[in-house]
DNA sequence: TAGATTGTTAATCGATTAACAATC
DNA sequence: TAGATTGTTAATCGATTAACAATC
């Protein structure tokens, strides 16, 4: 679809420009210029305009941007104008805390099942779904159509566990154990290593207070 | 503590290397250099050698680096040999997940207390520790010596709360709500956008599938 | 038309990689 | 001592910012 390739530093930013604008629009507010979004999101004009030009022209100039014509294509850029259907392995609290997290399924990213391995949490219900045993995980994929698994299993189990998934045809997983997962190129990976975070928040904190 | 400023790009991979280095450390490897890190880590060993420059010569010549003392001194960078005092805000699912979460605690990150507005919560006892209504939030972080609130709130609520905690002395704030919250320069923010996350997984995965 | 603001090129800045002298 | 590998400087690459001509 695009030319050349974009970068993941713009990437990353897609979504902030994406909430702001859905913020503008809901305030009835129709145009917007690239200053006037600067000063909102504290990011530089210029910063703003050569993001968007990756994907095309939005603006006019002397107008500015439509702001919910620019909603809309940001939204179609992110492909949120299709259904991504998905599973959860791993029902533990941050599973059933992201199953239960209703804003995902607004944006379209469907959850269609919910996976572990303990005998004692199979069968058990959230949201009115059944807890599947993890040996039904890979026909499930196959039979409905799912796009994205959603990885909140212990490291131990993950990297085993996203092999299975590669093959049985997975495109993409949302990592949230706390390992590299190597997969093939064609697979996507997204991680959100809790941990990490966390340790970041530490150093800023440590960094500083020496600093002053 | 440190003459120039470390970039958050360095900041951002050291956690990664922690980690890595705990793993080698539990394997029983003493030793390792920067090219070996470099096969494991699939990063170049002139990054690995840069970055760890910046906090001092880790090192040896001929050697490489002692993965014992190396895991200890980013450990330290990272602030992880001291205690940090959490509260939560917002015992919903995704508060409660972290609450239950024991390894933050096992680093030092350890969670005093949770709190909610919702009366049908406040009383609750999760791992024992009763959910205490909000309007005792900010006694509780001055009396009990706070350094990080964590919010899982919602997005209308998060900057209000986010104010009362800087007036009462937060130092850090760990922030899964989804809006950017404008704090004093002192105060810490980490972000953890979890549906910017999901989107940008989105859009990487209709990107590939386009190129293809 | 004149004013505003984009799209885009050029300049700057910062981060990554390569190279190598220092040294264990 | 010779070999290995760091610490560090220099070169490259990419991302951000500035500037301005195009154009609505």
């Amino acid at each position: 679809m695009e030319e050349k390739e974009i970068s993941q530093a713009v990437v990353g930013r897609l979504p902030r420009y994406f909430r702001y604008l859905g913020e503008l629009k809901d305030e009835g507010i129709e145009r917007v210029s690239s200053q006037e979004l600067s000063d909102i999101m504290q990011v530089t004009a210029s910063q703003i305009r050569q993001d968007l030009n990756n994907f095309g022209g939005f603006g006019q100039q002397g107008y500015g941007y439509n702001v919910g014509f620019l909603y809309d294509e940001i939204g179609k850029i992110l492909g949120l104008h299709r259904e991504h259907n998905l599973i959860i392995v791993g029902a533990g609290h941050l599973g059933q805390a992201l199953f239960n997290y209703m804003n995902f399924e607004r944006r379209g990213f469907i959850f269609r099942g919910i996976f572990d391995n303990d005998p004692q949490v199979c069968g058990r219900k959230i949201r009115g779904v059944m807890v599947r045993p993890m040996d039904e995980m890979e026909s499930f994929v196959r039979e409905n159509d799912i796009d994205i698994a959603v990885l909140t299993i212990p490291k131990a189990s993950a990297v085993e566990v996203a092999e299975q998934l590669v093959g049985c045809g997975i495109k993409g997983i949302w990592n949230f154990a706390h390992v590299d997962l190597r997969v093939p190129d064609r697979i996507q990976v997204e991680n959100v290593h809790l941990s990490d975070s966390l340790m970041k928040l530490s150093y800023n904190l440590s960094s500083r207070a020496c600093e002053k």
